[in-house]
DNA sequence: GCCCGATTTATACACTTGTTTGAATATCCA
DNA sequence: TGGATATTCAAACAAGTGTATAAATCGGGC
């Protein structure tokens, strides 16, 4: 009854692990099942045979991402009671730059969902709404109590998104390293100091944007 | 002696045309010879004919969208004398955002560099110096102004990241588009509230910036 | 009117890619 | 051990791609 011996669990796994290596590196539609299993030391057949086609083993990396993103969100969701906004944005941007940046273990879907954003697949939808979606929310609630009196769901929206920017920005990009390369923070302690500067740049920013007139068009619910 | 004639010149400029657009929309990698030469009413062979190869052809239209960046860049661009920090930054942004935003005739630029920005081509490195740089160098020169006796090297980068990655976020994108509708702003007066908003957000964050002790690592020079 | 170069056309070639096939081999349980 | 099942393997297939070729067609100047 075991659907998978010793040895026809090695090559699943080999093949998965190849593939999320690759995946995460070029993209699907870059890597070819023939990268893939050379890479996985296995038979070009074996991708049929163990997932069905490429994209049924693409579709089980991103599982696997996805169970995984939600480990991470839980670390950057910082409870909005027992913090204060504050806290709870510093601690977000720091959780989450470092993911972003870095192409380690911490962060590897980050890298794999950047190609999925420039070439979406089918699977693009559901991780949206499983792994991305909740944080935002959160995001979006902690500009809100920031916002205050003066908040209206366009601003909310507006400085969540200067937020979300600013971090996204640093998915590794062959082009943009081309542009600057000092733009890519390499070290620990610079990745650290962009946060900082994130942080304490859209802190203020909130603040400016709370302090405007509410004008004619707030609307308080 | 004229290099092509009538009909010669049609083609030509039809297959431009055609490769222009779909490139734009969807790439160089996405978009096949055999699109073009439908799209434009040639034959397969014209490609080779006119232009080489198919990366000959695409060289071509990049050149146009070339020469097209460097006059947006002088619009751009407010001379540093004559106008305040703050004015160039609020100019800046007003110009910038909304050929980021759209994707017709004001901006295609934008739309075909961000396709060569996940998957760049051996075209992009000249690009980049010719029509990225010179931005960038702006940028950072009013941003430096702005902080003032604060501005140190470190500081000028990030802050002119934070306001360039809010501006590039809003490069139109699929994914996007899924995770939250309301990014994308659709209407003129949206961008326009968008833009103010990216301004007085940035120049907030870079007076907090500006505000904070100098520090034992400043480096003036 | 006719010829020569420029252009267009249909077709073919070489290569890559995902997938299938059927035989060979390994693995497990009675 | 032996036989059924699971897995591996080499080879082939079909579709799509960029490019090349050689014949057909066009267009203007003598």
């Amino acid at each position: 009854m075991t659907a998978t011996p010793v040895r026809a669990a090695d090559t699943h796994q080999r093949i998965l692990d190849a593939a999320t290596r690759l995946f995460t590196e070029r993209g699907f539609a870059k890597v070819t099942v023939r990268d893939i299993t050379r890479e996985a030391q296995a038979n070009l057949a074996a991708v049929s045979y163990h997932f069905g086609d490429k994209l049924g083993l693409y579709e089980q990396v991103l599982e696997m991402g996805l169970r995984f993103a939600q480990k991470v969100n839980a670390e950057t969701i910082l409870s909005r009671e027992g913090h204060t906004p504050e806290e709870c944005l510093r601690h977000y941007v720091r959780e989450y730059l470092p993911r972003i940046v870095r192409s380690d273990n911490r962060g590897w879907i980050y890298q794999l969902l950047k190609h999925e954003m420039s070439n979406p697949t089918t699977v693009a939808r559901s991780y949206v709404r499983a792994a991305i979606l909740p944080r935002i929310e959160f995001l979006s609630g902690v500009v809100g109590d920031l916002l205050g009196d003066a908040a209206t769901p366009e601003r909310v929206r507006r400085c969540t998104t200067s937020i979300q920017s600013q971090c996204l920005f640093f998915l590794p990009d062959p082009f943009k390293s081309m542009v600057m390369p000092d733009w890519q923070p390499a070290t620990d302690e610079a990745i650290r100091e962009m946060a900082e500067h994130i942080a304490e740049f859209s802190l203020a920013g909130i603040h400016a944007i709370a302090g405007q007139r509410r004008g004619p068009r707030v609307r308080p619910r």
